[in-house]
DNA sequence: ACGGCATTCCAAAGCGCTTTGACAAGTGTG
DNA sequence: CACACTTGTCAAAGCGCTTTGGAATGCCGT
C-alpha cells in the first residue's frame, strides 16, 4: 500500500492525503479523519526512503561503536545507553542506526554516514582528550552531541557528562576519611577523557588529604571483570598493599571483590571497595543494602537525555549549544569501612 | 556531491557514472577508472535513500530489542551479538538498525518496519516457545533469521542455535559424576525457548543419574547478577541445600559466587558452580585457569554467522532454510570439585 | 449579480538514484 | 563497400514521497 493507491482509493489527490496525514492545516477536519482512518485500515505507513528523499531528512540517528581491533570489546554500558536513547527516538519517530567500526576507520565512517545521507545526526561515544572527531563532524556538517566531554576542544559543542572529577574526588576523600591511606585507583582506559578526569579527581583528593600519590596504586585498562581481578591481585602483592580500592565501574569492582574473596579478605572490613556505578540493568546495586558503596549515575537516563538534545539540535542546528553536567549520587553500601587498625573495628 | 554533479563534472551521463561505480560490464575499463578516481577525489557516496528508492532495497537489517516495560532490562549479550553481526554487515555494505520497543508493541514494530521499507530483513532475538513472531514475519513477507529456535513452530525457518539441551544435560551429568546429588538450576526466564531446553536437559540428566527433581532447586528469572545472588542465598537456606549450582549465564554465576563468598563457602570445594558462558567480552572466562567450569559458545560468533545467513536469505528469499546447531565447548575451571564428603577432599 | 476572499483541493515538479530502451561509433565479414 | 554485430554511451522514465503554485468551490458583502 502506497500513497498513490491510498489516495485513488479515497478519491483524493496524493497531495491531500499526504497533507492530511502530516497534519497540515489546509485540509478540512472531515477529510482528514477519513484519510487517517483509511490509512489505519490499510496499514499504510509512508515509505521511509521516499519520505527521506523528498524531505532531505533521514529521521535516523547514528551511533558508532568503535571497536579497537585488537581487543574487540563491547562495553555493556552501550546496551543500556541505547535502551535509553531508543525510547526517546521512537517517541519522536526517529530510527536508530548502529555502526560497528575499527577505530582507524572511524573518520571514514562519519564521512560516509553524512555523504550517503544515512543519518541526520550522531551521538559521539567515549570522547578522548582533544578528540579529533568533533572538528571532523563540524567540518562535514553532521549534527552531534557528545556523551562526555573532550578536554582541549575550544569550539563549543553540546554535551552531557557526569561530574567525574567530583565523584572520584569525593570517593577518594570518603575513603581517606575512613582512615585509608593506601587507596588504589582501578581506572578505565586513560585515553578516554572521563578516565583522565577521574584520575585527576582522585589525585587532587589524595593531595588534599596529605596522602602520597603512588603510581603503583594506579592502573588503567578496559573495565572488564578480569581486569579488576588482575589489577587487584597485583596490587595486593605489593609490599604496602592498598586497603581500599576505587573502581571505575561496577564490573571492575566485581573483579576486585573476587580477588579479595579468593584471598580470604573481608570486603568492607579488611579491604574497602568504592566504585562508580552506571546503573546497568544487569548489575543492580540497589535494594535495601547496596553491595557497593558507589557514586552512581544512570547511563540509560543519559542516553534518553542525549537523544532528546540531539533531536532538538537537528531541528535547530544553529541554536546555542547545551551542556549538562550531572552529579553522581552517593550510595552507601556494604563494601566500605574504616581502615584496619583505625578506631573501632 | 551527487551523481548529477559528478557526471557533469566528468562530461559523462549519470547512467555511465552509475554503471561504472556499480561494476556493470557495459562501461569500458578506461572510463571506469576515470569515474572511480573522480568519485574518490570528491568523496562521492551515493545517497542511501535515493539508492534505496530506486532499487527497492534498503540495505539495512533490523534488530528489535523488546524491553519488558516493567523491568527495562537490556541483556549485555545484545552488545556482543551486535558487534559480531555488525562486522558482517559492514563487510557487505549493510547498515544495522536497532529498535527498542515494549513487548506488547512488538508486532506493530515489525509491521511498520516492513511497511515503511525501513529494513530488508531482521534478526529475531530471544525466541519464545511457539513464537507468534515467526508466523507474523512470514505473513508480512519480511525475511528473517532466528537466534535460537522456537519449539512448536512447524513451518520451516532459518535459525542458529546452541545445543542448550545437550550442554545442560552434560553439565548436570558432570556435576552428578562429581558426587553432587543436590544440583540447583539457576535458569533464565522460562518464557524463552532456550531456557526451557536447558531445563529439560538438566532434568533428563538428573533422572538418568537417579537423582530427584526438586522444584525448590530450580529457579527462573532475568539473568542478572542480583538474581543469581538472591536465588543462591535462598536455596542455601533450605534444609537440604544444594552442593552445586548450574547457572544460565556467567553473570548469574558471578552472583552465585558472591553469595557463596559471603557465607564463607569455598567455591569448587564446599559448593560447585558450573555455568553456561556466552563469551562476553567484558566477562572473560578464559586464560590459563578459567574461573568457572563452563559450557561456552560465543554469542559474538553467533551474531556474525546469523548476519551472514540473513544476508544470504535476503539475496535468495526462496532458497531452502538453513539451520545450524552449535555444540557448546566444555571448559574446566576452578569452580567445580567433588561433592563434600565424596572420596578425597 | 458580481468581485473578493477564504477554504479546500489538485497537477506537476523534484528529491538522487537505477534501469530500460535507443543510439552512435567501432569492428569484423562477405 | 554494405551488412550485421558488438561496444560504449546516453536520455528519459520511474521509485514513493513532499511541496510549490494554481485552480476550483463556497460564502460574504455590496
Amino acid at each position: 500500500m502506497n500513497l498513490k493507491e491510498l489516495s485513488s482509493l479515497l478519491g483524493l489527490s496524493q497531495t491531500t492525503v499526504s497533507r492530511a496525514l502530516n497534519g497540515y492545516p489546509e485540509v478540512s477536519e472531515k477529510t482528514r479523519a477519513r484519510v487517517v482512518q483509511a490509512a489505519q485500515a490499510h496499514a499504510y505507513s509512508p515509505n521511509t526512503r521516499a519520505q527521506g528523499l523528498a524531505t532531505g531528512h533521514s529521521k535516523c540517528i547514528g551511533h558508532v561503536i568503535s571497536v579497537s581491533d585488537s581487543a574487540e570489546m563491547v562495553n555493556p554500558i552501550f546496551g543500556d545507553f541505547m535502551a535509553g536513547a531508543g525510547e526517546t527516538y521512537s517517541a519522536h519517530g526517529y530510527d536508530m542506526m548502529v555502526t560497528r567500526v575499527g577505530t582507524q576507520d572511524e573518520a571514514d565512517t562519519y564521512r560516509s554516514l553524512k555523504a550517503r545521507g544515512a543519518v541526520d545526526g550522531i551521538v559521539v561515544h567515549a570522547p578522548r582528550r582533544n578528540d579529533a572527531r568533533l572538528a571532523l563532524l563540524d567540518k562535514i556538517g553532521l549534527p552531534y552531541v557528545v556523551h562526555g566531554r573532550s578536554t582541549g576542544i575550544k569550539t563549543p559543542y553540546s554535551w552531557l557528562d557526569v561530574n567525574n572529577t567530583r565523584a572520584f574526588s569525593e570517593a577518594t576523600s570518603y575513603l581517606a576519611s575512613l582512615g585509608h591511606s593506601r587507596i588504589a585507583l582501578i581506572n578505565g582506559q586513560e585515553t578516554m577523557d572521563f578516565a583522565i578526569r577521574r584520575r585527576s579527581g582522585y589525585e587532587s583528593s589524595l593531595r588534599f588529604a596529605g596522602l602520597s600519590i603512588d603510581s603503583a596504586l594506579m592502573s588503567t585498562g578496559e573495565m572488564t571483570e578480569a581486569y579488576g581481578y588482575t589489577q587487584a591481585n597485583a596490587m595486593l602483592e605489593l609490599d604496602q598493599p592498598p586497603t581500599a580500592f576505587l573502581a571505575a565501574s561496577i564490573i571492575c569492582a566485581a573483579g576486585i571483590r573476587r580477588a579479595l574473596d579468593e584471598r580470604g579478605l573481608r570486603v568492607g572490613q579488611d579491604v574497602s571497595i568504592a566504585t562508580f556505578d552506571d546503573c546497568l540493568s544487569y548489575f543492580g546495586n540497589g535494594g535495601d543494602q547496596p553491595v557497593f558503596t558507589a557514586w552512581q549515575s544512570s547511563v540509560r537516563a543519559a542516553g534518553a537525555t542525549l537523544a532528546q538534545m540531539l533531536i532538538d539540535r537537528i531541528r535547530a542546528p544553529h541554536a546555542p549549544h547545551i551542556t549538562t553536567l550531572w552529579e553522581a549520587e552517593f550510595v552507601l553500601g556494604a563494601s566500605t569501612g574504616s581502615a584496619p587498625g583505625t578506631s573501632k573495628d
